[in-house]
DNA sequence: CCCATGACTACAG
DNA sequence: ACTGTAGCCATGG
């Protein structure tokens, strides 16, 4: 089925598409999500992605400096070990952050 | 149109 | 590393 989603606006059809694009073992930031379409809405991808995250690979999706979605750390890092997303050590609470230098992918590579 | 919300970003202290 | 403030944008009431 394609239409699986309430009511489906442009802008959260084109960041769900994108999204879905990422690569296993890649990572992409909000704000470039955003940059892609022509605006730095990061804010606007992260609201998309908390209502529509469940249908794609959220956790490839990050915020600026390589940090998990907030509240969703510990969800996130077991998919980076399947994937083997490179990963650094960090002194925050989850102890660890993506490595944005190694995983940072964009549609055009 | 106005206002409130949120899985953001950058800067300042 | 931490918190607070300001700017950003799409969505919903």
């Amino acid at each position: 089925m394609a239409a699986v989603f309430d009511r489906p606006g442009d802008y959260t059809e084109q960041v769900l598409d994108l999204v879905a694009q990422i690569p296993s073992g890649r990572v992409m930031t909000y704000g470039d999500v955003a940059w892609t379409f022509g605006r730095p809405g990061a804010r606007a991808v992260g609201m998309v992605m908390r209502y529509h995250g469940s249908s794609v690979p959220w956790w490839r999706v990050l915020r600026s400096g390589g940090h998990p979605p907030t509240g969703h750390e510990a969800r996130a890092r077991e998919h980076y070990e399947e994937e083997g997303t490179p990963l650094l050590p960090a002194s925050t609470e989850a102890g660890y952050r993506v490595d944005l230098a190694a995983a940072r992918w964009t549609p055009d590579s």
